[in-house]
DNA sequence: CAATGAAACTAACACTTGTTAGTTTCATTG
DNA sequence: CAATGAAACTAACAAGTGTTAGTTTCATTG
């Protein structure tokens, strides 16, 4: 693990402001004020403003990608799976709550890099529908609306950046614990 | 129901583009060009930018705000009224999944506004709180971490409206009873 | 048919945007 | 101590921003 960079100091402060107004509402100048700096000595670090914003995304993007393989190529049930998968949200949230926030909102924003991102994204939510529907196969889930699973499962998991910051989500393993009774049980009592 | 105005035509137009884009990154020549006119025409309409904004999310913060009133005030079971919430925010979303995005990812960009959106925000979580906490102290509801029940509930509700154009949820009754059986019975066979 | 008024237009403004070029500062190193 | 190189700076740019002022167009109406 090297020391931080200069680079890496900035992209992180860009993810905070990001998170704070979004990328388009955030200027170079804004970043640099944050930074303790002029504009233009940002680009002695980096290349432009929509590399950063590639930086924090794509990362994020394929900690995701990868981290769901690894789940998917595991002998566990597909309920575990899912326990699994929300662990990783829980994991990747926690340690970068705002780098979050612009995967979830500024995506759109990626310009070359937008069909890559795109492309990882749709295989994402395609490997977690197959879990899905390994699991109704299977009887260990209920034969509803698989879209309707899915999309309760991951805007849920998606959102996770915007609450972790919260102290009582601290703990990690006990908020992933408490995630998955409550996605996969339900709230009822009966 | 008096017919369409030019300045309703344009609020729904902008709607659309931020619902694409984001406020900050939509302009207002990109918003005239897609009313077919100059900017400056816009300004016959509406008095700024800024206004357009207003508009879409007050309106939409104020129709769930007496929505999840009238539930409250009901004498359902808090299971039932947790239903309600979803049919309220089901049909809103079908109404108007355009403005929902304003709402969920442009709220920041309020200005004189903000103070009240974030009064309505919180006052609309707090009751939704509240549900759940009656729900729990009358065995409807397990008694498991309500803020996490809360905000698992609140955040899939509320990115509804970028599920919703697909075609599979074009019908609200049944969209909002498959989410209330995901949300309240959990996905789990057993 | 003259007057009205809604709704478009052109032209321009003051300011902000991302970015580049070239320069200065200064601790580290051969 | 001279040379290096990282990291800041100043100054400037071309393009784009929201908005205003004043004007034109033209169907509707008294």
């Amino acid at each position: 693990m090297k020391t931080e960079t200069r680079k890496d100091e900035i992209i992180k402060t860009a993810a905070k402001l990001f998170k704070e107004k979004g990328y388009s509402a955030v200027t170079m100048r804004d970043l640099a004020s944050a930074m303790g700096m002029k504009a233009a000595s940002l680009y002695n670090h980096i290349k432009s403003k929509q590399q950063i914003l590639k930086e924090i995304i794509i990362t994020l993007a394929e900690e995701f990608t990868s981290g769901l393989r690894q789940i998917q190529q595991s002998e566990k049930s597909n309920i575990k799976k899912i326990e699994e998968v929300v662990k990783l949200h829980v994991k990747i949230a926690s340690q970068n709550p705002y780098g979050m926030a612009s995967l979830n909102n500024d995506w759109m924003h990626l310009e070359e890099k937008l069909d890559y991102y795109l492309e990882l994204r749709t295989n994402y939510e395609e490997e977690l529908r197959e879990i899905i529907a390994e699991g109704v196969k299977k009887d260990e889930i209920i034969d509803e609306n698989i879209e309707i699973m899915l999309f309760s499962i991951l805007t849920t998991l998606r959102s996770l950046y915007s609450w972790i910051p919260k102290k009582e989500y601290r703990n990690p393993e006990k908020l992933s614990q408490q995630l998955s009774t409550v996605l996969i049980q339900g709230i009822n009592k009966n």
